[in-house]
DNA sequence: ATAATATCATACAAATTCACTAGGAAAATA
DNA sequence: TATTTTCCTAGTGAATTTGTATGATATTAT
C-alpha cells in the first residue's frame, strides 16, 4: 500500500519545475541534482510526463523541460495516475476488466469503496499550485 | 497502491468467522472452500492472526479458528496494519528509521499526511460488525 | 560543417515482493 | 493407534521496482 518512487518523483519534478518556472526550460541535470535523484531514471519519468503533455521539452542546448500548464492546472491525482496507474486499494473496483464474481455479495468491496473516495476526495482536490503555497511557507529558497 | 492478497483475505477471513461464529469452531478447510482462496495461503494467513491474538484456534478433530473477541473490537486497521503492515502511502511517515533527511523543506510530505489521515479515517472508524451488518443487507444466504 | 549540448528511446539487471505450493511435525480426539 | 486438524518452515516462479547503460536524434554555437 505504498506510492513508488514513480509517483513520488513524479510529483517533486512537477513542483521543481513549478518552482523554477522563469521563462526559461530546466534542465534534466538540474532537476536530479537538487532533488537528489538518478539524472537517467528522472529522464524515464519525465519523459512520461511529456508525452503526456504535462510538460513541454526542448533539445539541445539552453533546452530542457517547462510545465505546459500552470500549477493549478494539474491536481495531485492527474500526476500520481499518470505515473502510477490506478490509485484504487483493490484492483477489482478500476475497471469491468478486473471484476471479480463475489462482486455482488462482497461486503469488503463496500469498504474499498469508502477508502478510494477518501483518497480520491484528497489527490483530486488539491493541485500543483497547492504544494507550491505549501513549500512556499516552509520559508527557504523558493526564489529561483 | 494497493492492498496484497494478505490484507484482502485476512479481512475476508474475518469476517467469513464473524459469519459462522456459532459456538463450534470453524476449520481451515471450511473458510477456504466458501471463500475460494488455496488452503494452504490461508493457513498461513490465518496463523499471523491467531499470534496477534484475534483468533483462537483447537487443535486435532472438530478443531478449527474462532474469533477472540466480538466483532465490534476489531476495527479494519487493526487486521489491515497486522496483515499489510503500515497503511502510510509513504515510508517516511511511518518511523524515524524511515525519515529521508528533505522532511523539513518537503511539500509533499504535507499532502502524504493528508492522504494518510483520509485513509486512517476509514480504516479505524470501521469495524468487523460493519463489514457484518453491509453483508447482511446484501441479502442472502448469511445464516450459518 | 563541426562540436557540444541536450532530449529521446531501448535494453538490461539486481533486488525485492507477491502469491502461492509442498512436506512434514505436533497435538487432540475417537 | 488411526484420524483429523492445526502448526511450522522452506522453496519457487512470476512480476514489479528501481534503477544503469548505451547510443540515437535534434538543436545550437562556433
Amino acid at each position: 500500500m505504498k506510492i513508488s518512487t514513480k509517483g513520488r518523483y513524479a510529483l517533486r519534478i512537477m513542483l521543481d519545475l513549478a518552482m523554477h518556472d522563469i521563462g526559461e526550460s530546466v534542465r534534466v541535470k538540474e532537476i536530479s541534482e537538487r532533488q537528489g535523484i538518478s539524472d537517467k531514471y528522472l529522464e524515464q519519468i519525465i519523459s512520461i510526463l511529456n508525452k503526456a503533455g504535462y510538460v513541454r521539452s526542448t533539445r539541445g542546448p539552453q533546452g530542457g523541460y517547462r510545465l505546459a500548464r500552470k500549477p493549478e492546472e494539474y491536481t495531485v491525482g492527474m500526476i500520481l495516475r499518470l505515473t502510477e496507474g490506478s490509485l484504487s486499494p483493490v484492483a477489482c473496483m478500476e475497471d469491468d476488466m478486473n471484476q471479480c464474481d463475489r462482486q455482488d455479495e462482497c461486503a469488503t468491496l463496500i469498504l474499498w469503496k469508502k477508502i478510494d473516495d477518501a483518497i480520491k476526495q484528497i489527490v483530486d482536490t488539491y493541485t500543483l499550485a497547492d504544494l507550491l503555497e505549501w513549500q512556499n511557507q516552509r520559508g527557504n529558497d523558493y526564489i529561483i
